[in-house]
DNA sequence: TTGTAGGCGTTATCAA
DNA sequence: TTGATAACGCCTACAA
C-alpha cells in the first residue's frame, strides 16, 4: 500500500499526507498552504503548490465537512423548476454564485409546504453555509427549523415583517393594486381578474385587486376565475373563455401573471374582440415576449433576476462579513403600460 | 462533556453514539438500524427506533461520505435554467428524484465548456453517486474526467456513438430534416432559417436544414440568419426582420426553437404578412403555447420531460441494479403540423 | 444478533 | 513558521 505514490496518476487520488510526504512537510502544514498561503514560508509554499498540481490533488469536501462541521453548500428551495419567474432567479443566484467557494443545491418544493419542509430537513442536515426560500410563510415545522437554524437564510420573492434573517422581494399586494388602479385609470369599468395556482403570492395579488376595485365600487365577485392548476397559456386560454361566459360584459382582465395574459390575448383574438378598445389584459412579471405581442401587452415588471442575484450577494456578504447593511431590501415593481391597455378614449 | 444529552433538545445534535448511549446498544447497533432494520431484533430495533425519535437523531451525510467514500448526490450539469427545453427536462429529473434517497446538485454550464469542466470536476470531488451531462460533445479535460469517473453518467439530450455509460434524446438533425421536409411538402419554395446562441444540438439542427433544402435544390445562405446571443421571443422578432431584410422574399421560416417562432409570428403580423399563405412558420420543442397562438404554430414536438424523467430513472436502476436494459434510449420526436404552415392550394 | 477496533481526510489546538 | 495529536461521525471488517 505504500506505493500509492507510484500509482498515483491514474487510479488513486492523492490526499493530504501524500502531498504532504512529497513535499517533505507535515499535512497540516499543506493544509495551511491551501487555505492560508500567507501563514506559510514563501519556499515551503511553492514546493507544496508544485506538488499538489503534479498530483493532482483536490481536497475532500466530506472530510472538510466533518473537521469543521460546516459545508459550503447553499441550499435553494424554489416552488417550481418550471415557472420563469423562479428560472430567473435561479439564473441571478447562479451567476451570482460563480466563481464563489459557495455550491448551490437545489431543491423543488413544487409549491407544497409539506415537501418545502422535507427539503429544508435534508438541507439542513448537511450543515449548509446558507439556505435560500421563497416566501413569508413555512409551515410550523419548518419555522422552527429554521429559527433555529445555524446557518444563514434569505427569504425571496416578498417582503414582509418578521425575516428569520435576509430578505429580498417586493409587495405582491402592493403591485397588484397598481396594475388594477391603471385599468381603471384607462376607463375600464368592468375588470376581472384570472389565476392560477394560488400560492400565497399569488393570493395577495388577488386581493389587492379586490381592494382596489371594491373601493371604486367595481368589484364583481363574477368576474373573478382562479383555478388551483399550473399555469400555461393554454390554460389562459380556457380562464379567459370561463371569464366571458359568466361575465360577457367583462371589458378588462388582470391576470395573475404572463403566461396567463398571452392566453388571454389569443383568446379574445379568436373570438374577434379588440385588445385594447374592446377588452383590456394585463399581465404580471413582465416577460420579455409582453413587449413584441401584437399588441404589446401591459404588465408590472418585476426584478427577478436582482432578487437571485442580490439575494446571494447578501448572503455572501453575510458569510464573509462584514454584515450586509439593509438586510432587508425591497426591490419595488415597475408598471409597464402598453397598448394592450390603452384603450381609445370613449 | 457527558451531560451532553441533557442538553440534547435545544443545542447540540444527537449523533450515532448518543443514540447508542440512550438505547443501551453500540453505536454500529444503531447504524445498523437504520440501514438495515431487517438485520437487527426486533426488540433492539424498536428501542433505537424510538430513541432516534426522541433524539431528533439525523445522519451526518459528510460523516457517512467520508466513511464509505460516496455520497447520495446526483450531479446535473445543464447549459441553462432559463430555457424552456431545460426546465423542463429539470422538472422530469426533480419528479421523479423525489422520495429517493439521490440529492440532485445542479449546475449551470451556461453554455461554456470550461464551465462545464469546472463544474464536472467539482461534482467529483463530492464523489457523487452518478453524474447527467447534456450533449454529446465535452472538452477533452472533461472527457479524460468522465471516463475515469468512479460514478455512473448519463448523456442527455441527444443519441449519439459511443456514450460515456448511459444516454437519452434524440437526433436533432433528423427532427430538422423532417420539419424542413414538412415545409416543403406544404408547398413553401423559399425557406429560411433563424436560430440563436448556435450550441452543437443547434448547429445540428441547422445542417438538417441545409442538407435537405440543398437535395431539393431550395437551399439559399442569404436566407440562413443566426446570432450567438440567447434566444428570446424579441429576438425571433428582430431575426425575422434581418431574414425578411436580406431575402424578402423568403416564404418559411424555420425556427431553431419555438421562442423565436413566436417572435417571428409576431413579426410578421406587425408587418401585415399572412401566415401561413404568405409566409409559414415552423418552431422547435412545441412548447404549450404553440397550439394556442393565432394561427396554432406548427413544430417539432420533443420530449423533454420525459427525457428528465427516464434518465433519473435509468440512474436510479443503474445504482440500486439491475443494470437498466437499453442503455442508451432514443425517445424521438413528432412533428406537430399546426395552422402555421398549412398554405392554402396556390 | 451484536460488538470491537480501526480508519476515512481534514482541521483545531496546542506545542515547539 | 511548522508539527504532533486528537477529534469530527460514521462505516467496514472481523470477532464473539
Amino acid at each position: 500500500m505504500n506505493d500509492k505514490l507510484l500509482i498515483l496518476r491514474g487510479n488513486l487520488k492523492a490526499n493530504l499526507s501524500d502531498v504532504a510526504k512529497e513535499a517533505g512537510v507535515s499535512a497540516i502544514t499543506v493544509s495551511r498552504a491551501l487555505r492560508h498561503p500567507d501563514k506559510v514560508s514563501k519556499k515551503t509554499l511553492d514546493k507544496i503548490m508544485s506538488v499538489v498540481d503534479r498530483l493532482g490533488y483536490i481536497p475532500d469536501p466530506a472530510a472538510r465537512a466533518l473537521a469543521v462541521g460546516k459545508t459550503n453548500v447553499i441550499g435553494v428551495v424554489v416552488p417550481s423548476v418550471t415557472n420563469n419567474v423562479f428560472s430567473d432567479v435561479m439564473r441571478g443566484i447562479f451567476e451570482t454564485s460563480e466563481g464563489s467557494k459557495w455550491q448551490i443545491q437545489l431543491g423543488n418544493s413544487r409549491y407544497s409546504p409539506l415537501e418545502e419542509e422535507r427539503l429544508v430537513r435534508t438541507f439542513l442536515s448537511q450543515k449548509p453555509a446558507g439556505l435560500i426560500l421563497s416566501g413569508l410563510e413555512q409551515s410550523e415545522a419548518t419555522s422552527k427549523l429554521l429559527m433555529n437554524a445555524d446557518c444563514r437564510i434569505v427569504q425571496i420573492m416578498e417582503c414582509g415583517p418578521a425575516p428569520y434573517d435576509m430578505m429580498i422581494g417586493f409587495s405582491h399586494i402592493e403591485a397588484s393594486r397598481v396594475a388594477t388602479r391603471h385599468l381603471l385609470e384607462k376607463g375600464y369599468k368592468k375588470p376581472g381578474y384570472i389565476a392560477a395556482r394560488l400560492d400565497p403570492r399569488s393570493q395577495r395579488r388577488l386581493q389587492g385587486f379586490e381592494e382596489v376595485t371594491t373601493a371604486a365600487k367595481l368589484y364583481d365577485p363574477a368576474r373573478i376565475v382562479t383555478t388551483p392548476r399550473p399555469s400555461t397559456v393554454t390554460l389562459g386560454c380556457e380562464l379567459t373563455a370561463d371569464l366571458l361566459s359568466k361575465a360577457p360584459d367583462t371589458d378588462a382582465i388582470l391576470c395573475n401573471n404572463d403566461d396567463l395574459a398571452l392566453g388571454a390575448l389569443f383568446e379574445c383574438q379568436r373570438r374577434g374582440l379588440n385588445t385594447p378598445n374592446e377588452i383590456g389584459i394585463c399581465g404580471f412579471n413582465d416577460l420579455e415576449m409582453m413587449a413584441v405581442a401584437n399588441p404589446a401587452i401591459s404588465s408590472v415588471r418585476t426584478h427577478r433576476l436582482q432578487i437571485g442575484q442580490q439575494a446571494m450577494s447578501m448572503m455572501d456578504a453575510a458569510l464573509a462579513g462584514p454584515e450586509p447593511d439593509p438586510s432587508v431590501i425591497d426591490v419595488g415593481f415597475e408598471m409597464s403600460a402598453r397598448e394592450s391597455t390603452n384603450r381609445s378614449a370613449k
